[in-house]
DNA sequence: AATTATTTGTGCGTATGTATC
DNA sequence: AGATACATACGCACAAATAAT
């Protein structure tokens, strides 16, 4: 212990007992000293060693065990006590989001965690305010769903925070490129563009537009199954037949594109879509042009979600598993939470979507 | 201050001091009695009195300043700028509960807002732990469903903290008896389960078997329809016709009883059920003792979900407004969250649900 | 099965230090 | 300077849980 500094006693044990157990020389699991022998040992009284003893408990490094004796925490494990997960989507009650969600509910919840629910709106700089914000409240785990996982990321060095507080996260849809092992669940959207494109092909199709996303990963890997299916297909990829859209201009900019398409007659035949929300969109836009579906133009979404069901012409879609997939996530976590060791050793899941044929496409 | 339970004397200490700030005897910033003045007043050494504070300062309800005195923590500067919403629910991943989180999360995160989600599986205890989880976090309001409305709530304590720190509330589907003036939006129970028993009368049945959850307002008010309208529709009211159920027994009680009312063979035509669930677990009971819905049986449910419309014969039900019901609580607390005079002035929502009829109901 | 030693938990008394008004 | 309030510190006694005898 120190010299004279002009703290007090109680402090100086409590640093000195804390620094024992941050350089390991008090192990996790491994009993401290008794309160008497602490006491006769530094010539202190037993009521300021219990001072000190009762500030590292509630601090967390140590607890007590009546009858037994004082024991030092295995922090490892701390977090359990905590049981809130936070999850974080970039939509929540649109589209599938709320069926993902309650995928992620029923297995947390079914295990006595509450859930702290955030929507970034795919914007990076919220998703940083609520990974923030959830630091500092104490969560046991997160599944996050990245904004714009396409893009550099700003927000590593959160993610780096939660791996120094041992709090696990999964990613769900895309993952942030730069973090080296995480543990995710997501779709092979290349083999599910893949099998639309595939199919459009087998019907006849020759001028197959896309409408991409390029700010996340599953529209730079939706593009990339579209693009491998056309070659396998023996059919030209035209960038010119390609549409790029961003999440800032994603209730705009597809329509319009097809719109100028259509009245150019450049002869597409079929569209496939990023998700089934642009599928509808374009549909509609068709339907107001006079253009039918499947008859003049077919259509192919991505998602099998209600949009794809609702409308006149139901529309063929690239399924996914939605509740399934918010389960697995949430399941992938309580691993993670259960055994420390997953920490080091992610889990990662695909799964392959099929498609799901409908009435929006037919034999050219 | 309490008699003499076995508790501690600093921890009934603390309790009622705890109690005091949280019924804003104790306003925040607020300074508390000096620990000498306590310490008289309950006829407690000064020691004890500073453990007792020294608790409620590690939970953050009490500050200290050395020299001046101890201060009741002002968390309501805080508040002011949360965003986050808690959201408690009996349940949240079953049944009719994801559609109304959903309409819930829709309103709320259109305006900016996040949602803390948390399930008490019908357990006034798991309420009482979150109710003072939500308080020590800041949130800036709360929708809930009471657990267990029909039996008296030892947790009223902290809807009075809520009150005293001007956080508004929204109850849904029912609330708590001893609350004078709150803000809820629930259905006419009542009025949809008098439908349901009319609607059978009107097709000439005579004995109309009531299921009923017997800890909740909901159930109780179901069963004032159904004995309303037996009155109005001239048929005796046997309480021999009538099971009561309550959230413990409720997946087994329910289905037992009707096994017995049909061993007995004792003429009964039909029966309403309490919900959905119940509904269903009946039919499949009556399905599997080869009774017959609707020829030998009619049956309703109520709450109108995908269980009435799953089952081999869809079963007639009560509407519920699932996500509207959502919607319009957050609707309402977005309102008083805006307009402060609106803590004052409760806004009370009923809606009036409607008969669905499907298949399960034939004339006698 | 009862006893005993050890350890933490509760509670009181006292004295002194130090910050604030 | 003095009164008041919280902070530190020591000592003692007994209660309650635990483990070993």
């Amino acid at each position: 212990m120190q010299k004279n500094d002009n703290k007090a006693k109680y402090y100086k044990l409590m640093e000195y007992l804390k620094d024992e157990i941050l350089m390991s020389r008090i192990k996790p699991g491994e009993q401290v000293p008794s309160e008497n022998s602490l006491a006769e040992e530094f010539l202190l009284s037993r009521h300021t060693v219990r001072k000190a003893i009762s500030m590292l408990v509630n601090e967390g490094y140590l607890y007590t065990e009546h009858g037994k004796g004082t024991y030092c925490t295995d922090w490892n494990r701390k977090r359990t006590n905590s049981k809130n997960i936070g999850v974080i989507t970039t939509y929540i009650s649109e589209y599938i989001f709320p069926k993902v969600v309650t995928g992620i509910e029923q297995v947390l919840s079914d295990n006595g965690y509450s859930i702290f629910l955030k929507n970034t709106n795919n914007n990076p700089l919220k998703e940083a305010l609520y990974l923030e914000d959830l630091l500092e409240n104490n969560i046991a785990g997160l599944i996050i769903e990245p904004s714009k996982s396409a893009l550099f990321s700003n927000n590593l060095q959160y993610f780096k925070a939660l791996d120094g507080h041992n709090i696990p996260y999964v990613f769900i849809h895309g993952y942030h490129q730069k973090l080296e092992a995480t543990s995710y669940v997501m779709l092979d959207d290349a083999a599910g563009m893949y099998k639309a494109v595939e199919y459009l092909i087998k019907l006849g199709h020759k001028r197959i537009a896309g409408i991409f996303k390029g700010d996340d990963m599953q529209g730079l890997n939706r593009h990339k199954g579209y693009a491998q299916a056309l070659f396998d297909g023996r059919l030209l990829y035209n960038p010119d037949d390609v549409v790029w859209f961003s999440t800032e201009d994603k209730d705009t900019k597809p329509t319009e594109v097809i719109r100028q398409f259509m009245e150019e007659k450049r002869g597409i035949d079929s569209v496939v879509c990023y998700n089934d929300d642009i599928a509808f969109r374009v549909f509609e836009l068709l339907t107001g042009m006079s253009i039918k579906v499947p008859e003049d133009i077919s259509l192919i979404g991505f998602d099998d979600s209600y949009l794809s069901a609702n409308s006149s012409v139901k529309i063929t879609s690239v399924s996914h598993p939605k509740e399934k997939l918010g389960e697995i996530a949430a399941q992938i976590l309580l691993q993670m939470l259960k055994d420390s060791n997953y920490l080091k050793n992610p889990i990662q899941n695909v799964i392959t979507p099929g498609l799901v044929i409908k009435e929006s496409c037919i034999q050219r």
